[in-house]
DNA sequence: GACACGTGGAG
DNA sequence: TCTCCAAGTGT
């Protein structure tokens, strides 16, 4: 253990670990800190002092706690990647009301299911969840393979996600390694590579397995995992940490150092271009025509209005439907922004006053305006239909 | 390693 | 308004 310890304090070739200054140095001369006051910090307490805390001091009320049922784990794990608790809780609670167990997942359709994510976004999580309810009932005998490297083979459970599962349904000893556990590790540790560099995070997982490996058999291993994403989120936290609140901060470097508003080290951001497209809201006898999204794609599995580069693009695919798109009327236009561009959108309402496509072409459908809630609506395309909506009231 | 993939809350 | 980024994974 002591050597465990020892090699990971001294940080590793090409780590961003830093050994300790040597004594009688000053880190910062005009602040007067100490340099020999710093501790490396010890890992064999870290994690049953964690675990303590979370039981003391953490959440121990949110609707997927209180239950080892791996598919209700798995459920709420794929809901919350990239995605705050807040924006999870309704969609959670909905979700498991129409699909309470794997089965009745399995037995679904992806069209069935996308309505139950729809506004929650990244919908490849949706899909890939729907065809892993089906592999594990055709090849796992309808339950959860025992371990976290087996989990992680599924689609749409990678590596912290399968040690999340394997953690709280098993009291597996794999290690998780998200936004909350990268931020807490990298101001304990006092890494400073950027976050996203494969050398920094292969530095924060190995970090992650010393720790589980130094802690002692006894370690409840659901109420640590829990308990470093507690700390994340209600102490340890982006923007001003409560450090007085931490069980660990006597040994965190980016206390001691004041870095805890520098630490994690965020990579560098690239410019987010802009997009712009026209949509369709046609209307006829109280229902709109929506198109399905392709998979993979933005909105994959989603209906969404018919989309075009432009109003000139729009207005000869209305011709060439014998629509009149003289009589489109321009709505007020929206920006809707992604992780990775700008979308500049432009509705154009068509009311149909005689009976148009009596038959939706493949891929669309005709959807009752008060069918809406049901549907697998984008957010943007919620909120442009919803106008619509109360303006023809 | 880079990029695709949503949405909304916080500061 | 604008930036950051949240219980990440797949290609």
């Amino acid at each position: 253990m002591a050597a465990a310890k020892n090699k990971h304090a001294a940080g590793r070739d090409g780590g961003s670990v830093r050994h300790p200054p040597p004594p009688q140095q000053t880190l910062f001369p005009e602040d007067g800190v100490a340099v020999g006051d710093i501790q490396v910090p010890p890992l064999e307490p870290f994690a049953p002092i964690v675990m303590q805390w979370q039981k003391r001091a953490g959440r121990h009320h949110l609707p997927w706690q209180g239950t080892r049922d791996p598919y209700r784990i798995w459920l709420s794990e794929i809901m919350l990647q990239q995605t705050q608790v807040s924006a999870v809780i309704g969609y959670y609670q909905r979700f498991l009301e129409r699909f309470p167990d794997i089965r009745s997942l399995a037995a679904a359709s992806q069209d069935e299911v996308m309505p139950y994510w729809a506004g929650l976004g990244y919908y490849a999580r949706a899909r890939n969840l729907h065809r892993c309810a089906q592999e594990i009932i055709a090849h796992w005998n309808g339950s959860f393979p025992p371990t976290a490297e087996q989990i992680s083979t599924l689609p749409g459970i990678g590596r912290s996600t399968a040690a999340a599962i394997a953690a709280f349904a098993y009291g597996e000893r794999s290690p998780i390694m998200d936004g909350n556990v990268r931020r807490v590790f990298c101001r304990y540790f006092g890494i400073d590579g950027p976050t996203g560099k494969t050398s920094t995070e292969a530095e924060l997982w190995e970090t992650a397995e010393r720790i589980v490996a130094a802690a002692p058999a006894s370690l409840d291993m659901a109420a640590y995992t829990q308990g470093l994403m507690d700390l994340g989120a209600t102490v340890c936290t982006r923007g001003m940490p409560d450090c007085a609140a931490c069980p660990v901060n006597t040994h965190c470097i980016a206390r001691q150092t004041g870095r805890q508003t520098e630490l994690p080290v965020p990579r560098q951001k690239k410019a987010v271009p802009e997009r712009h497209c026209s949509m369709l809201v046609l209307v006829r006898e109280g229902q709109v025509l929506l198109e399905q999204r392709p998979s993979p794609g933005i909105w994959g599995g989603l209906w969404s209005l018919p989309q075009f580069d432009d109003a000139e693009a729009l207005a000869s695919a209305c011709e060439a439907q014998g629509l009149p798109a003289a009589n489109a009327q321009r709505m007020a236009g929206l920006l809707h922004v992604f992780t990775h561009f700008r979308l500049h959108i432009d509705p154009w309402l068509l009311q149909a006053t005689v009976p148009v496509l009596q038959e939706a072409p493949a891929g669309k459908r005709w959807t009752p305006l008060d069918a809406l809630d049901q549907a697998a609506l984008p957010a943007p395309v919620r909120k442009i239909l919803e106008g619509i909506v109360s303006t023809l009231r």
